[in-house]
DNA sequence: TTAATTGCACTGGTCTGACCTGTTTTTGTA
DNA sequence: TACAAAAACAGGTCAGACCAGTGCAATTAA
């Protein structure tokens, strides 16, 4: 049964995680359902208990399945949630202080970025940010947090380092999917979008002025006004949909 | 050891699992980093074999760790993308701009986190930090490349952001192989031994007297210093060593 | 009869110690 | 000095034992 998993994996207890992670996607294990238990697995599969604990193991380390002691392992209820293949995406939702760490070097990075633009950015750039800019300004509760990284995205580009470039893209990546959400949510209380607003406008017109001192210091300030509030919702317990079980 | 987070977890591997994770997130434990073996860690935690192996397993299903066969478990890299063999990394050789967009980024970085260094320094990591200065004092031309590399990433750690300290760690692989010879032919050349020595001095007491301002300066303007005597040497055609590829 | 208790059959959690295979370092010989 | 054998070390797996929660059913006490 599992001969055919560990062909390609080289590792019965990797080969039995896949074979469970298989039946979950498949949906032959629904949400919320038991699991066979280790004893029952490891004799099905003809292998030691050892194994099957480590494959549960991985399963439960990717929050697929969720273990309790004198009842059994359980599928969880939300496998949806489109996990960023990232390693370290799981950090921020398991220790809110990563998000500050993560905010203070992205606030660093976009205020440079900002600033390279100012000195850097070609007509075609300016060009560029300014249809964002436009799009930003006229976007709906629903489209902001995509218009808003898009405005930041031509702006990196405009500081015309592909290292930096890069690197935001990466931060971007482990974050745009539980912030994208947040940012939905902050756009709508109207004190903040006005205050947003202007924001992006003072960037705007800095990078256009080629003057980078006030672009940094413009984009540094609204990094850091968006993490403020992002790390504010959070802590008044936001906890959203996680830990399905228990 | 293990004592205090068992209260918590009710579980033994989970709590190695979340002793281990803390170690990667404190920044004791850097990307590519190798993790002590099985048989070490359930030596020094006074727990099984068994119990340590699922805890890895969790941290392998959070894709935080990766486990080769006969060789260990090492940390896993934040910015995926920035591996070694990657098509990004191979910009760097075609392009010698690429440096400079490296050191840009660097310089920034650095500086940021020998500011938050002098804010945040425990008087652990001031020893640290003091004891790494002492060794680059008394560092022999072969040892120097390494003995500076330690005394950064000492300052890293001192800055408590496991995100920044995870980013220098990734970038700092990225250049190791190049840069490393690089920095080694730069010792001997005595006008610029000195003066790397003063900024050391520099950055080191600004850090001691907790001058988050002279500290961001003396590492912006070290970082800049060295980064543009790399770059000279570079463009006068020093090929060095490269492609080592491990 | 009913309520509490006991006992047992589950579940996962941990330990020990053995043996396998792959990797690295050491070492002894050519 | 060079190289191959061997030992030391790494993770992978197994078997069997025992502990600790859970839940149900039979037993017992009110």
């Amino acid at each position: 049964m599992l001969s055919s998993l560990l062909d390609t994996s080289r590792c019965i207890s990797k080969a039995i995680a896949d074979y469970i992670e298989k039946l979950i996607l498949d949906g032959d294990l629904l949400p919320s359902q038991k699991i066979p238990s280790e004893r029952q697995l490891c004799s099905k599969l003809k292998v030691s208990r050892a194994a099957v604990r480590e494959a549960l193991r991985v399963l439960q380390g990717k929050e697929l399945i969720a273990t309790l002691h004198g009842k059994g392992s359980f599928v969880a209820e939300i496998i949806q949630p489109l996990r960023a293949n990232s390693p370290f995406i799981q950090l921020y939702y398991d220790h809110n202080r990563t998000l500050y760490d993560f905010n203070e070097v992205r606030t660093q990075l976009e205020g440079q970025a900002a600033s390279l633009a100012a000195q850097r950015a070609t007509t075609k750039d300016l060009y560029q940010i300014d249809k964002a800019f436009k799009a930003l300004e006229n976007a709906t509760p629903k489209t902001f947090a995509d218009c808003d990284q898009t405005f930041h995205k031509t702006i990196a580009q405009a500081s015309h380092n592909p290292v930096l470039l890069h690197l935001l893209a990466s931060l971007e990546e482990l974050l745009s999917h539980s912030v994208q959400a947040s940012i939905t949510n902050l756009y709508p209380i109207d004190t903040l979008k006005i205050k947003m607003d202007r924001q992006h406008l003072l960037i705007h017109q800095a990078i256009r002025n080629k003057s980078a001192k006030r672009a940094l210091k413009a984009a540094t300030e609204h990094v850091q006004f968006v993490s403020d509030h992002l790390q504010a919702l959070e802590n008044q317990g936001e906890k959203i949909i996680r830990h399905a079980l228990k």
